[in-house]
DNA sequence: ATAATGATTCCACCTTACTGGAAGGTTGTA
DNA sequence: TACAACCTTCCAGTAAGGTGGAATCATTAT
């Protein structure tokens, strides 16, 4: 399976696999007779697991521990449970910012006309400061 | 007052207050005889401003944007609610996705012993993927 | 035979929002 | 007068994660 099949058959586009591979996030592909890169089953669950960690918010270097213990029969799942409820607690902090922030938010909102008059709570409290 | 004390003042760097005039978030500042930029108190709300907005979560261009409307004498109270109410729904879509994330993650870290027997779901499924 | 894909490498560039540092001029204090 | 602590400009780099494009070779289809 060449570079353009891997892509499409996981959903990381060849530029990006090739990229993943000269970060060193996957090991350099076999290559066949013509310098085609080759890829095997096993390769595009791999791509397919890189990308799913993506979506879930994992960063590159994460998904490089993630896929360390994915590939590490000695490993535990204490191990990789950790790294999970690490990013758990980043994503939630996360959260929590932009709750605090969308609160700010539809207060200010709450408080404007909305309506063709100049005075608005909004630019007034920004100006002003969170706190006044 | 120089650009170190509109600094401390306004709590923006002064290597950042030289990066907002360079890209036109903010007018050039008006000189001294010696070429130091010299600050007015109304530099320093305007800089105070940008400050709030932007720990907010505006992007510097929207920043620009609510600069425009709160120098502006002839804006309504409604173009800033819009601007306003633009971002508090990107904000509660960033939110929403980041709950799915933890969702998800909370569900394979339920499932995951965290013992040292090396089978662990959050691996499985993420080799899986989400719907497998 | 020839044109259209698709592969290769390598270098540069994108986004966002700054931050660091060099080289040099100015100001204030011991 | 020396020296630290400001200020100036300008260029480069950071983080994170790729994307674009040129030049060249390989394969496939007509």
């Amino acid at each position: 399976m060449n570079i353009g099949e891997a892509a499409s058959e996981s959903g990381v586009p060849a530029k990006t696999i090739r990229y993943y591979e000269s970060i060193g996030l996957i090991p350099p592909a076999v290559r066949a007779e013509n310098g085609y890169r080759n890829y095997s089953p096993f390769d595009i669950e791999t791509l397919k697991f890189i990308q799913h960690a993506r979506r879930l918010g994992f960063s590159v270097k994460d998904v490089g521990g993630l896929l360390e213990l994915w590939r590490d029969k000695s490993r535990t799942s204490a191990d990789v449970k950790a790294l999970a409820l690490k990013h758990i607690s980043d994503v939630e902090k996360r959260i929590a910012e932009l709750q605090s922030i969308r609160n700010t938010l539809i207060d200010l909102s709450d408080r404007c006309h909305g309506d063709d008059r100049p005075d608005c709570p909004i630019l007034e409290d920004l100006a002003a400061g969170p706190d006044g």
